[in-house]
DNA sequence: TTTACTGGCGCAAACGTTTGTTCTCTTCTA
DNA sequence: TAGAAGAGAACAAACGTTTGCGCCAGTAAA
């Protein structure tokens, strides 16, 4: 039953339930008696606003939506699950995206998205820049939000950490430890996260004095396959890095795989940081230290850029503080 | 710009770009040169049908919605990006929704979607079954079906594993490498899964001969804080059961940190087995041995059994194979 | 008793499509 | 040459809301 057949049962305008019903009813003034005998009703039939013919007419839906590179790694999960709970009481909904980490499953996922008729959108890009992917964001006709792997030279609003401090703050643990010989797992080598990170890392390694050019990087994807063998490859040159960063969140997992495979053992055999706290990190033989984001406080900022109350928009790129958390993978040498 | 503005534009009708645009052209003798002159100026000024009035008029509006217990749980967050993917050439988009393992925020969420005007619904619920979840489930206005966590007594089309079988699968492994003192940490004891998993394992004690009352079972909560302190229990009992399923995905989490906080040493002390295949399943110390759901053909069967094409409706629950994962959590005892 | 005001609510247009029906040309046949 | 047939496209109703405006009745002020 829609509300006008509900205004119809009862002898009312359907305007009438409409604005109770929306509750606008003191807006409109409708008497307290009325109000009082269509909400009994409409909870009685279950009958509320259907969201289309409303979206329509509104010219909006009470929807946002959510594009992120891979559903699967557990800081975007956490990352959705904190902005869905923070729509939640707003009574918006989030329509769920997954690019796959693919750049142009993002594109046509992301136009789609665009031509929906959203209240907003959020989204975590692949990294992969290209003009297209650009001026998509940039002209979009909802509010839009960047999230996590940023696009220069975009104009827009966004939330991330300072990758290149975050890079230095790795690499200077390992050197603080005594580590000489570093080397750099990749996730994407395209994304801009990605090349800042390595680019914090060298940086701390200019600053304590060290050649950046012994820096031994490998690496490029997130799948499985890819990061054990680039693990491998990096694990198997000699000299061996004795301090390894990964600089993705999966990347890590094929470090492991790969030091097993290889009969070494950390952090005797070499230490290890990896981007991206994980359910697992702290239960790992040895706990593996992590740089920590704080997913909460992106979310938050993300929700509050989004911006839907209509304030006016903040495009000062939004920086939140990542963080050093040490365990027993990296140890100290001589 | 919408359609019935770049009609304006041609100086032709509505109705003929909308044949045009949603491919109707030939069924409605639309002349070649005019359709090609649409998709022209279509694609110039990148003009698409708004979904919200298309749905509107349909009926329809081209998504489903997915409810899942946690996003966070890579079970789910796996099955959601196949789901997903399975949707993504039909056009179809989805909406997610994450209960958070909470009862009260499913019924609500339930109940929101199931009042948008969705194409069709794949619920995976929380494992609390409520009267009020069982009417708002089986009075679904749109196709529904029910995944994972099972509603008995609701007459719905759904896929799951047997848990039964699975909990014995487990068990017998246990038992065939000498076990006798076993241990069950639960996720969701109001869960039938759960409950099913363990009746699975107390079966398959019976059937070896051995006492069911002798199984050490604790827990109750997906929580981190809860499956620790559940775990801590189950490995202070004396004597210590020699052989632990986790029922739960999330569970083993628990184990780990407990057996390490006892200064325990897994499968020396005790052996363990959990359910759930997890990316690092393979990469702890030991290698943890898996009770493996196969999700690709859970997310194959529950779209295909979702029935968008209107073909009749399924009501034998689809039950699919869950299978072993050996690896070194389990040693044979004397 | 008239005028002015206001509380309470209905009217109808608009949002952007889709689709059954109707209208207008051509062109072909008798 | 008249009529029919059919191709091509326009018309208009419907989908379910929201919302500006206007109507009516009752009350208070003059």
């Amino acid at each position: 039953m829609n509300i006008s057949e509900l205004a119809q049962h009862l002898g009312v305008a359907v305007s009438t339930v409409s604005r109770v019903l929306s509750g606008n009813a003191d807006k409109y003034r409708i008497s307290e008696k009325t109000v009082q005998r269509v909400q009994k009703a409409a909870e009685k039939y279950r009958v509320v606003p259907d969201p289309l013919g409303a979206g329509l007419r509104k010219g909006k839906l009470g929807m946002i939506g959510l594009l992120v590179p891979d559903i699967t790694n557990p800081f975007f999960s956490t990352l959705a699950r904190a902005i869905e709970l923070r729509f939640r009481d707003t009574g918006i909904a989030v329509q769920l995206c997954d690019s796959a980490e693919d750049p142009a499953t993002e594109i046509a996922l992301l136009n789609k998205l665009l031509s929906r008729r959203l209240d907003g959108l959020i989204v975590a890009p692949v990294g992969e820049v290209s003009d297209e992917l650009k001026s998509a964001v940039s002209n979009s006709p909802m509010p839009l939000v960047v999230l996590d792997r940023l696009l220069p030279g975009v104009s827009v609003p966004s939330v991330s950490i300072d990758n290149i401090k975050a890079g230095k703050l790795a690499a200077n643990h390992l050197i603080e430890s005594g580590h000489k010989h570093l080397g750099c797992l990749r996730g994407n080598c395209r994304a801009i996260s990605d090349q800042e990170r390595l680019k914090g890392v060298e940086e701390a390694m200019r600053e304590a004095g060290l050649d950046p050019a012994t820096l031994s990087i490998a690496g490029t994807g997130y799948t499985r396959e890819l990061s054990l063998l680039s693990a491998t490859e990096l694990l198997t040159l000699s000299p061996r890095p004795s301090g390894i960063i990964s600089l993705s969140g999966q990347g890590i997992l094929g470090i492991l795989e790969a030091s097993r495979a290889s009969g070494l053992s950390i952090p005797r055999d070499f230490s290890v940081i990896a981007f991206d706290e994980q359910p697992w990190s702290a239960l790992m033989q040895p706990p593996i230290t992590t740089i920590t984001q704080p997913i909460e406080s992106m979310a938050e900022k993300a929700v509050f850029l989004l911006n839907l109350e209509g304030r006016a928009k903040e495009v000062t790129p939004e920086v939140v503080e990542a963080t050093l958390c040490r365990r027993e993978s990296v140890a100290a040498v001589n």
